[in-house]
DNA sequence: CTACGCTTCCTAGAGATACTAGGCAACAGC
DNA sequence: GCTGTTGCCTAGTATCTCTAGGAAGCGTAG
């Protein structure tokens, strides 16, 4: 019988394009297997398992998402820079949804650890953050928040979680702007109330 | 054989404990009906498929997640507003990681429009806004805004996004502030660059 | 060019899950 | 106690993950 020629590369960039076409849950062996031509068991000589296939995807697109942003900010600082890596970052997950999905799943720490894909994004965060002379542990909340607003407003975007008419896109551009504000005006010193009051 | 007095509303309910039990991604039919000591065609007599589970378990959550923000924003208004708001948001989540994961499946409209739980949470959202005195579109746009980094917050958190050494709690007091301060200068006047210019 | 060995892909099959069809027995109302 | 409805059951199908073991393609050495 004639080979296929299947890589474990070539297996994972295939369940990439699965995933962004049937939706990252509907990720089978089965469905990747059909679509490949190929039998269920052949797919394991590339793959250790389904959840190793999800974890695969995972990093190249954690990779491919760095790399876009990374492309996106090269060159520009400030409300240029938030704007290009905002932009860069969304426009990733509704092109590529499948991918964007797998980039969420949880991951064992050995496994994160052993892959910059992830710590890329956190690293391009922190870069375009300096711009606007955030020092630790400020930068730190920075970076989490505008990871947190973007990753939020894709998804709450794309499971339809915004209904009001209001133009999705228009909102974005507001947000931008609003996140711009905030980081220029970030309260930086000790709250004027205690959150947690000084017990010793 | 005796029975064992299921309704729609209890099995709902155990499908909710088993999610946040084992995660929503693990929610099935046939752990479901173990941990009901039922057989698996048993459950069919009170829902129509995973499907419809999964749904009524959103749909649920959605209302418990309704409640509690609307009990923790009573009586408040501005930044005590939006930190009980946020606060309570973000210990649903922790605190029934399955039930929260139901919340962000996509629903169809029609079970969306159905179903008061989620307009819910969208009108206390503005409600709780309204201290800021913002008028649409800004009112729309910043509560998305807000929804967003909500979401993505407790999303990453969840899912080991947040690998620095910094605690994930003072990052989250911080960000509270930061998005008070922006409310206060949420940047109302349309932007000085043109986003989408003045077409007739 | 043949023989060897490695790798790739296969068939066969076990175990789990979603779901359907159809039956029997438990409870409610009379 | 009888009857009708309802709830839970057994039996069975289709799909999916994953393993065991076999055969055939491919590179290499003689």
């Amino acid at each position: 019988m004639a080979r296929a020629g299947l890589t474990a590369e070539s297996v994972t960039r295939a369940a990439a394009d699965l995933a962004d076409t049937v939706g990252f849950e509907n990720l089978t062996v089965s469905a990747l297997a059909r679509s490949l031509r190929v039998k269920d068991p052949s797919l394991y000589s590339h793959i250790r398992s389904l959840q190793d296939l999800r974890e695969r995807v995972a990093l190249l697109a954690a990779g491919e998402l760095a790399d876009r942003i990374a492309a996106a900010v090269a060159g520009r600082a400030g409300f240029e820079a938030l704007a290009a890596f905002a932009d860069a970052y969304r426009e990733y997950a509704l092109a590529c949804p499948g991918r964007y999905a797998a980039t969420q799943i949880p991951l064992a720490p050995a496994v994160l650890a052993a892959s910059a894909a992830y710590a890329r994004t956190v690293e391009l965060t922190h870069a375009m953050l300096r711009a606007y002379r955030l020092s630790e542990p400020d930068l730190t909340d920075a970076g989490r928040l505008l990871r947190s607003a973007f990753h939020g407003y894709v998804t709450l975007e794309a499971n339809g979680g915004f209904s009001h008419s209001r133009d999705v896109r228009a909102s974005w551009e507001r947000a931008l702007l609003a996140l711009h504000t905030l980081l220029e005006n970030w309260p930086t010193d000790p709250s004027p109330h205690a959150a947690d009051g000084g017990e010793p």
